[in-house]
DNA sequence: TATTGTTATACTCTATAACTATA
DNA sequence: TATAGTTATAGAGTATAACAATA
């Protein structure tokens, strides 16, 4: 919580560079979630919406909401697994393959806003000592931890009431 | 949004920050915006609810029910201010004083935690280039994104619903 | 009997706006 | 008439748990 602590200024300008992207997704209609699933439906082409979520770490109840608002705009498509009919699998439509190349572009001119200030060799000593920290904190690349939820704010009397 | 990108990094490290410290603060019965409420009263005694809530960007009436807590808890006082008697004077107690160096730990141990990949020289280099980087982005030092809201996602159908 | 996806419900959090007391 | 703080209300977002279909 001091200033000028690297801990602080990590959640500080982790939460500012999350908001910025937020706003320049906001452009395609995206939320991160969405973003997130769609890149990850290129790589991993065909899972459940189960295998998904437990990527992602995102609730399977709340995956439904995100999957009828990508699939009616033609993003992705539930198609039916014919080895087990409780399953779908999720596949990236044409446009939704095109949106991931705008969310590409997207992402670029976010990084290189957020990062003006560093020249090149800076920019890789913060990407590998970034990478360094979270790989030591074991997080896995690629999934942002502002998905999912914390578990609950157990003290009872923690919140304002 | 990519893997290995310095700017989904910064995210996903600066959430899992977040995270990890306010679980910290939990056993203390506090959440992150108490605490820094508490640090602000330390430097800035005798201001009213309205200056913290712009110098922090909390919404007043979301301050009301924080000092209310932190108030019943013996952490922060409410006095009058004899010049305008609309306007509280907010102060720090002895009890608010002395779980202000408890907080003072809790991020010690936090940011040993989550740094403990990193040797000196490269906390020191990684401090600099955050620092950088936050001041570039205009950033007020000491003050959180996460306390205040985002100016509300204005494409009707933004949300899944 | 267990699991996938879905829906219904409840809960938490927050902002908006109305209210009071002072100025 | 305007401002500080408060309260009441409503809205968004989310998890919990019940549900139907299938295994």
């Amino acid at each position: 919580m001091e200033r000028g602590q690297p801990a602080f200024l990590l959640a500080q300008l982790g939460a500012h560079a999350a908001n910025q992207f937020t706003e320049r997704l906001a452009v395609l209609q995206l939320t991160p979630a969405d973003a997130g699933i769609l890149r990850l439906l290129r790589v991993a082409a065909a899972i459940s919406q189960q295998e998904l979520s437990e990527k992602l770490r995102i609730h399977p109840s709340r995956l439904v909401a995100i999957l009828d608002n990508l699939e009616r705009r033609q993003l992705v498509e539930r198609k039916p697994n014919p080895n087990d009919r409780r399953l779908y699998s999720l596949h990236l439509t044409k446009d939704g393959g095109e949106i991931l190349e705008r969310i590409g572009k997207v992402a670029r001119e976010h990084q290189e806003a957020l990062l003006s200030a560093l020249n090149a060799a800076d920019r890789k000593k913060l990407t590998e000592l970034l990478q360094q920290v979270g790989d030591q904190q074991g997080l896995t690349r690629g999934v942002h931890p502002g998905y999912q939820r914390l578990g609950k704010t157990k003290p009872a009397d923690l919140k304002h009431s």
